[in-house]
DNA sequence: CGCCTTTGACCCGCGC
DNA sequence: GCGCGGGTCAAAGGCG
């Protein structure tokens, strides 16, 4: 971790010494011609799970039916040599980008106690280390989605319920325990996933609702970055926005973790839009036909963190996913692996998305292709 | 009143 | 052990 932040931080300096061009390339009113996306190497092969009744999906779903879509991302670019968003920026100055896609792995925060004990439904993803680096087979949805993180909960739930007697002293014992739990949940990797994206507002608008808990001030950048959670009490995604030093006008998103839950309807912004049926077809796999997901996928599945819908401040902006050239490597990997993306939140990214295919422009065809050609 | 942001303090891992 | 930097917590305050 600090080896690969060291790494970054050469890279920042480097390209601060070169002064490599990106952002002037790709700057303004020159739309981008491509999008970029990234993996990293030693990327996490989690298998999603099959959430409550997830056994259902059947059907055409192929192989990766249980993918969610940072595993897909991941698995469909296993080679990318680049292990975070700066590393693939800094090391393709050429790349004329307005989106681009990374996972990496990272340690798993803490999650608090709230979550905790929201985990330990079925629905909770695997984000521990226990299914990290799991090769990612169909038959690895089934891999067991309960984590040590939910263990230890039950295990302190037991401890401080079951002898009423001892409840001051499991008390204290709990309290001894959560730092070493701490601890061992820092080390555990979690799905990252991120992108860039040219806005001028930092926190896009993805269709999630989300809580800042936390802004930092980042090295070598004067552009703070944010900590957001998802504030969906089942929900323990989070996600980082902050401004590239190297190009202020572009917004690096981070996710972490995958959501659990549709997109809220009542969220704030426009996320009303959501018609229920949109989103229950997205979301509620094989009994709605998927959707747009010709196949029947898994019953459920995770629903990735997608690229921000671009809010009326943007509208100056073009969406990356408007880009029509690319269009339908992404959309086609999508339906080959069974996995329908959630549902865009507005009338707006809806068209775009069915008409343009919005996620195509993430992934160059070319990655599909060579990925395809492995399996 | 509920939800959210702000912000300083704190924790943790890592390198030296 | 110490310092640094990333990440998180939680109290306080703002806003609709």
């Amino acid at each position: 971790m600090m080896k690969s932040m060291d790494e970054k931080k050469g890279l920042l300096e480097n390209i601060k010494a070169e002064e490599i061009p990106m952002s002037n390339s790709t700057f303004s009113d020159q739309i981008p011609t491509s999008a970029t996306f990234a993996a990293a190497p030693n990327f996490i092969d989690i298998p999603i799970p099959s959430f409550e009744g997830g056994g259902g999906g059947g059907g055409g779903g192929g192989s990766w039916e249980s993918f969610g879509f940072t595993d897909m991302l991941t698995n469909f670019l296993p080679d990318n040599p680049f292990t975070s968003v700066y590393d693939f920026v800094f090391q393709n100055p050429q790349t004329n980008f307005q989106s681009l896609l990374v996972r990496q792995p990272t340690p798993t925060p803490p999650p608090r106690a709230t979550n905790n004990n929201d985990n330990n439904n079925n629905n909770a993803p695997p984000e521990s280390s226990e299914v990290v680096n799991t090769p990612a087979t169909p038959n690895s949805s089934s891999i067991s989605t309960s984590s040590s993180e939910a263990q230890n909960d039950d295990q302190q739930n037991n401890k401080t319920t079951v002898d009423g007697e001892q409840e001051d002293q499991d008390q204290e014992k709990t309290k001894k325990q959560l730092k070493p739990i701490k601890k061992n949940q820092k080390r555990k990797k979690e799905p990252r996933f991120a992108f860039v994206t040219k806005s001028e507002v930092d926190h896009l608008d993805d269709g999630y609702r989300w809580r800042k808990y936390g802004q930092k001030a980042v090295k070598n950048s004067p552009f703070p970055r944010s900590y957001y959670r998802c504030t969906s009490p089942s929900c323990g995604v989070k996600k980082r926005v902050e401004r590239s030093s190297t190009d202020p006008t572009t917004v690096v998103t981070t996710y972490e973790g995958t959501h659990i839950h549709p997109i809220p309807l009542t969220s704030r912004g426009s996320l009303g839009f959501v018609p229920e049926t949109t989103a229950s077809s997205f979301f509620s796999g094989p009994s709605g036909g998927g959707g747009g997901c010709g196949n029947s996928g898994p019953s459920s599945f995770f629903l990735p963190p997608m690229p921000p819908r671009y809010q009326q401040q943007q509208h100056q902006q073009l969406p990356f996913f408007q880009e029509p050239s690319s269009a339908s490597s992404f959309v086609h990997m999508i339906q080959e692996s069974g996995y329908c993306p959630p549902p865009p939140s507005s009338s707006l990214s809806s068209a775009l998305f069915m008409d343009n295919g919005l996620l195509e422009d993430i992934v160059p065809s070319q990655m599909l292709i060579k990925e395809l050609k492995k399996e």
